[in-house]
DNA sequence: ATAGGGTTAG
């Protein structure tokens, strides 16, 4: 009984120690504590593993396995499971097999949990015939699925292009008894609503009302998300004020949510408002926040109070990303300052950065680069469809039309998505320029395209 | 111990 008392206050102690992340601490006091005649359990290095497993490593959280065993405290599933999560958040899908295996051969079952952890690494991956493999090997297994695998398999199908594959499972699932959460309509509403089919994911919407479940703040999100990303804005502003009018505690998805929309409006002045709010609500700012707070100043023309808040952020132990740096190199492009933009590109690889590379294409552009920017374009070995677009715009832009003939063809035929501005921007040069042949191509290409696409 | 929402380029 004493003993109990104690090794449960010592998992408290744990369990506070790794909650604000000081790993090297708790397992100083676990040493201090077993010193002390305190006897810690599966429970104690358990927490200890999957905060290291969160925080650090997957292998820093492994060597705590074998001082775990030396301890004489065997791992159950609990552990393994923790590692499993941090091989699949670290996207290592041998790494979550082979622990699986190990697993196994140490005796320890794998669980419905374990099962629906390597399924999300596979999916995270995009490799859905994997995870397919996995859920067959469950079912062979005798392990039952629960919700949150069918909301792994939804959310997986959602991230690798089959929405609507994601909202045929559902409809089977609930045909035979499957009762969804709220996490998945979340998943599908928002899946549906990045693969642009938000008249279905409306009906989703719809439906959510009428089952029993209630919307949460992920869902208000996702569907203000939605609404700002379909181009309906004042719908997105409306969401955001009903929720505050229901006395939603706002987190900082919402902010960043609503901050990056008014940003992309220009309407600096309520950004920095919101900014405000969330710093007076107390919200903990992680590298998105910052990088959304970086690009209302990018957006201003800031570029100072951009790099200030940079340094702020080396400051607070936190790690600047792509985002970052794509965000600081539109900012200084759309000022025209193409060298500040270059110097910072320079500094991180730009085979790494497409975004940023595309907006420094614009750039070139914009200063009248264009073989520069043609160039940077030729060596990029990886483009999308807003690098071609990019081109097109900046190579009608000083008259090449034919160039952008060249490029908006191959374009079409690889089905390269352009913005229809570009397209029009193209087909308007050929004909003032009299290449008359080439407009009427490029004019049966896109219809044959649009024809051919839907 | 697993699953869902937020940041960049036309």
């Amino acid at each position: 009984m004493i003993y109990s008392l104690s090794t449960r206050l010592l998992n408290i102690c744990i369990a506070s120690l790794c909650k604000i992340q000081k790993l090297d601490r708790a397992e100083a006091v676990i040493i201090d504590a077993i010193r002390l005649g305190y006897i810690p359990d599966v429970v104690t290095y358990n927490t200890l593993i999957s905060a290291y497993s969160r925080f650090v490593g997957v292998d820093e959280a492994y060597s705590v396995l074998h001082r775990m065993r030396e301890a004489g405290i065997k791992p159950d599933v609990i552990t393994y499971n923790s590692l499993i999560a941090g091989a699949s958040r670290n996207c290592q899908p041998s790494r979550s097999l082979d622990l699986f295996e190990e697993m196994h051969h140490n005796g320890i079952l794998p669980d419905t949990w374990s099962y629906n952890t390597l399924m999300h690494c596979f999916f995270k991956v995009g490799q859905p015939e994997e995870a397919y493999k996995i859920f067959c090997d469950m079912e062979l297994r005798n392990i039952t699925p629960c919700v949150t695998t069918y909301n792994t398999i939804i959310n997986g199908l959602c991230k690798t292009g089959n929405a609507i594959k994601a909202l045929r499972l559902f409809r089977d699932l609930k045909r035979q008894g499957f009762a969804p959460s709220i996490v998945t309509y979340n998943t599908l509403i928002d899946g549906l609503c990045k693969s642009r089919k938000s008249r279905l994911a409306g009906g989703v919407l719809r439906e959510l009302g009428k089952s029993g479940c209630t919307r949460d703040l992920k869902t208000c999100t996702t569907v203000m998300k939605c609404c700002f990303r379909s181009g309906n804005f004042d719908r997105g502003f409306e969401i955001f004020s009903d929720m505050r009018k229901e006395g939603c505690a706002f987190d900082s998805f919402v902010y960043c949510t609503v901050i990056s929309a008014l940003a992309k409006l220009g309407k600096i002045k309520e950004a920095y408002e919101r900014m405000e709010e969330m710093m007076k609500d107390g919200v903990r700012l992680d590298m998105v926040c910052y990088n959304t707070f970086i690009n209302v100043y990018c957006k201003q023309g800031e570029m100072s109070l951009a790099h200030q808040l940079l340094n702020e952020v080396q400051g607070c132990g936190l790690q600047s990303d792509e985002y970052t740096h794509a965000i600081l190199i539109h900012g200084f492009c759309k000022l025209g300052d193409i060298d500040s933009a270059m110097a910072h590109l320079e500094r991180r690889p730009a085979e790494s950065n497409l975004v940023a590379s595309n907006c420094l294409i614009y750039g070139l552009f914009k200063v009248g680069r264009a073989d520069f920017a043609l160039k940077l374009f030729n060596e990029l070995s990886i483009k999308d469809g807003f690098t071609y677009t990019i081109m097109l715009h900046g190579l009608c832009k000083c008259g090449r039309y034919l160039a952008a003939f060249d490029i908006l063809m191959t374009c079409l035929s690889n089905r390269v998505k352009i913005s229809s501005s570009a397209k029009r921007a193209v087909c308007i040069g050929l004909r003032e320029s009299g290449f008359r042949k080439e407009e009427r191509k490029l004019r049966s290409a896109i219809r044959l395209a649009r024809l051919l696409v839907s």
